[in-house]
RNA sequence: GGAGGCGUAGCUCAGUCGGUAGAGCAACGGCCUUUUAAGCCGUGGGUCGUGGGUUCGAGUCCCACCGCCUUCACCA
C-alpha cells in the first residue's frame, strides 16, 4: 500500500472530471433508469435482417477505446458484456460528456443495435446517461484484481473485475435454489430457528459469546440448529429444513470459516438410510444442473461423482487404512503411538477416532459414505439395531473433506439425558451439553426421524472446484486492513 | 499459537553480487470515425508493508512488528 497522498492523486484527477461534468449541468449520479435489457439478452436478440432494432443497456465501463471522434466501450452488467459505439456524429450534444467518460463509470446507453465491420454486435448510442461516476482507479483491465487479500477485502471490485468470480457466486446461488426447490417440492417446510441461543448445543465446537443488554445475559451464537429443529419434530413439523449460518470459534483454514452455511434436514419416520439416499440424490442433482460433468478437478485431485457412491462401515475403513481391528483396542493404541499421538490421556473411543481421522479421512477422495460410527462418539444418535456399540450415523466425505453428517435421531429421552452427561477424556469439546428443555421436548415424544446436515460452503467448493472456502464465501473473515 | 513463504507505481509484475527504482496496463497532453488487452508520439507517477539495525552505501543482509498465503495445532 502506498501513501494516502498517492492514492488521492488519481482520485483528484477523477474528482476534476466530476467537476467538469457538473459544469456541463449533468448530474453524475443518476436515478432510476428504465427499459433496459441485459447485455447478453440484447446480443442474443439481435437479428441481422432487422435494420431498425433499438437497444438499451446499463452497466459498468470495463474497456474503453477512444479513436478520436469514435469511442468503443465495453459495458459489463449482471449477464455479461456488450459493446457500445459512441460516435460524435450521433451524439452531437452529448459529445462533451462522452469524452469525459472513463473506465469504471456506470452508464446507460440506448440506440440502434447493429454490427461493426468485424461483426461485433454493438449499440450505436443515441442517448448516453451517466448513472454513477467512478472515482477510484479500476484494476488493470487484462489481469484484473489478483491480490488475494484485496480480492477478499474489496469483493465489490473483484466481482466485476474478475468475471469468473461473479460466475462462481451465481452458481452458488443457483445450487442453493436447487436444493431448496428439491426439498420444498417433496413437502419439506423451510424454517428459521434461533441463531442466538442460551445453550450452544447440537455439535462439538467452541461458540462465540455475545451479550444482550436489556436482558443482561450472555448468549451464544449457534454452533448448530439441531436441537431446535428436533423440537419442531416434536411439534409436528414432520419434514423441515433450515439453510443458515452456524458460528464456530475455532481456527481458520482452507476448509473452515468461522461463520459457515449449513443445511439441516429432518424427516419424521425416516432413518439415516433415507438421509443417505436423499443426500446422494440432491447433490447429484446439483452436479447435473450446475457442474460441468461427473468428474470435477479439485486441485491435485479429480473427484468422480459417478453413482452409486461408496458406502463403507467405519470399522471396515479403519481396518482397511489403519490396519487394525476396532475391537482390538491395544492394536489401535499401538497404531496411535506409531502416528505420534499421545493416547495415554484419551478414552478408547477418542483414540479410535483420532486414528481414524489420521489414517482414513485423507484417503476419501471420491464421494464416500462412512457409516455406523462408534456409539459413544454420537450422543444424539440412535444405536444400530443389531449392535449397540455402533450408532446409525454417516458422514459423507468428498475430496478429503467432511461434507455431510447424518443420523437416525435418538428419541429416547432417558438415553438422551444420560448421553448429555458423557464427557470423553481427551475430547476438548463435547456435543453433549445438557439441555433440559430439549429433554422435556423428547419426553412429550419425538417421532423417530432421520436428520442430515450438509456444509453448503464445502459443497460449493467440490462442485465448482474451488479449493479454498474463502473463494466461495463472498466476504470471508479477515483481520482489519493495515492502516 | 508454531513453522515456512510473500508484501516494489492505481493494477499486473521484473529488479542480477549490497552501488542513483524498471516494464506493461492505467493516468496526463497530443493524433486518429469500425476498435477488440486498439494504435502512434510525448509526459508525470515510488518513504520498495511499518519501525529499528549492519554498512561509506539497503528494495536486496539482520531484528521486531503488521497483513495475506500455505502448513501444523485446533476443528466431527
Amino acid at each position: 500500500m502506498s501513501k494516502a497522498e498517492d492514492v488521492s492523486k488519481f482520485e483528484q484527477q477523477r474528482q476534476e472530471k466530476l467537476s467538469r461534468i457538473k459544469e456541463l449541468g449533468i448530474e453524475p449520479y443518476g436515478n432510476r433508469y428504465e427499459g433496459t435489457e441485459s447485455a447478453e439478452n440484447t446480443k442474443s436478440g439481435f437479428k441481422d435482417d432487422d435494420t431498425n432494432q433499438q437497444a438499451k443497456c446499463a452497466g459498468r465501463i470495463v474497456l474503453l477505446r477512444d479513436i478520436g471522434k469514435l469511442i468503443f466501450i465495453t459495458l459489463r452488467d449482471r449477464s455479461g458484456t456488450i459493446q457500445v459505439g459512441l460516435s460524435k456524429k450521433l451524439l452531437a450534444e452529448q459529445w462533451e460528456l462522452v469524452k469525459l467518460l472513463e473506465l469504471g463509470d456506470i452508464i446507460g446507453a440506448s440506440g440502434q443495435l447493429g454490427k461493426t465491420k468485424t461483426g461485433e454486435i454493438t449499440i450505436w448510442a443515441e442517448q448516453v446517461v451517466l448513472l454513477s461516476k467512478c472515482l477510484l482507479q479500476p484494476p488493470e483491465k487484462f489481469h484484473g484484481l489478483a491480490d488475494i487479500d484485496q480480492r477478499y477485502r474489496q469483493r465489490y471490485v473483484d466481482l466485476w473485475a474478475n468475471p469468473e468470480v461473479m460466475e462462481l457466486f451465481k452458481t452458488r446461488s443457483a445450487i442453493v435454489t436447487t436444493i431448496r426447490e428439491f426439498l420444498t417440492s417433496r413437502g419439506f417446510l423451510e424454517v428459521e430457528t434461533p441463531m442466538m441461543q442460551t445453550i450452544a448445543g447440537g455439535a462439538a465446537a467452541k461458540p462465540f459469546i455475545t451479550h444482550h443488554n436489556t436482558l443482561d445475559m450472555d448468549l451464544f451464537l449457534r454452533i448448530s440448529p439441531e436441537l431446535f429443529l428436533k423440537r419442531l419434530l416434536v411439534g409436528g413439523m414432520e419434514k423441515v429444513f433450515e439453510i443458515n449460518r452456524n458460528f464456530r470459534n475455532e481456527g481458520l483454514s482452507r476448509q473452515h470459516n468461522p461463520e459457515f452455511t449449513m443445511i439441516e434436514v429432518y424427516e419424521a419416520y425416516a432413518d439415516y438410510n433415507v438421509m443417505m439416499d436423499l443426500t446422494e440424490e440432491v447433490i447429484s442433482l446439483c452436479l447435473e444442473k450446475h457442474a460441468g460433468g461427473k468428474q470435477i478437478r479439485f486441485g491435485e485431485l479429480t473427484l468422480d461423482f459417478t453413482r452409486p457412491w461408496r458406502r463403507a462401515k467405519y470399522a471396515d475403513l479403519l481396518k482397511e487404512y489403519a490396519g487394525c481391528d476396532i475391537d482390538d483396542i491395544e492394536a489401535v493404541r499401538a497404531k496411535a503411538r506409531q502416528l505420534d499421538l499421545d493416547e495415554t490421556q484419551m478414552d478408547d473411543m477418542v483414540v479410535i477416532n483420532e486414528v481414524f481421522e489420521a489414517t482414513v479421512e485423507d484417503k476419501l477422495v471420491n464421494p464416500t459414505f462412512v457409516i455406523d460410527y462408534p456409539a459413544p462418539l454420537c450422543p444424539l444418535t440412535r444405536q444400530t439395531k443389531d449392535d449397540p456399540k455402533y450408532a446409525e450415523r454417516f458422514e459423507l466425505f468428498i475430496g478429503r473433506m467432511e461434507l455431510a453428517n447424518a443420523y437416525t435421531e435418538l428419541n429416547d429421552p432417558a438415553i438422551q439425558e444420560e448421553n448429555f452427561h458423557i464427557q470423553l477424556r481427551g475430547q476438548q469439546e463435547t456435543m453433549a451439553t445438557m439441555d433440559s428443555d430439549f429433554i422435556a421436548a423428547l419426553k412429550y415424544g419425538m417421532p423417530p426421524a432421520g436428520g442430515l446436515g450438509i456444509g453448503i460452503d464445502r459443497l460449493i467448493m467440490v462442485l465448482t472446484g474451488a479449493e479454498s472456502i474463502r473463494d466461495v464465501v463472498l466476504f470471508p473473515l479477515l483481520r482489519p486492513a493495515k492502516t
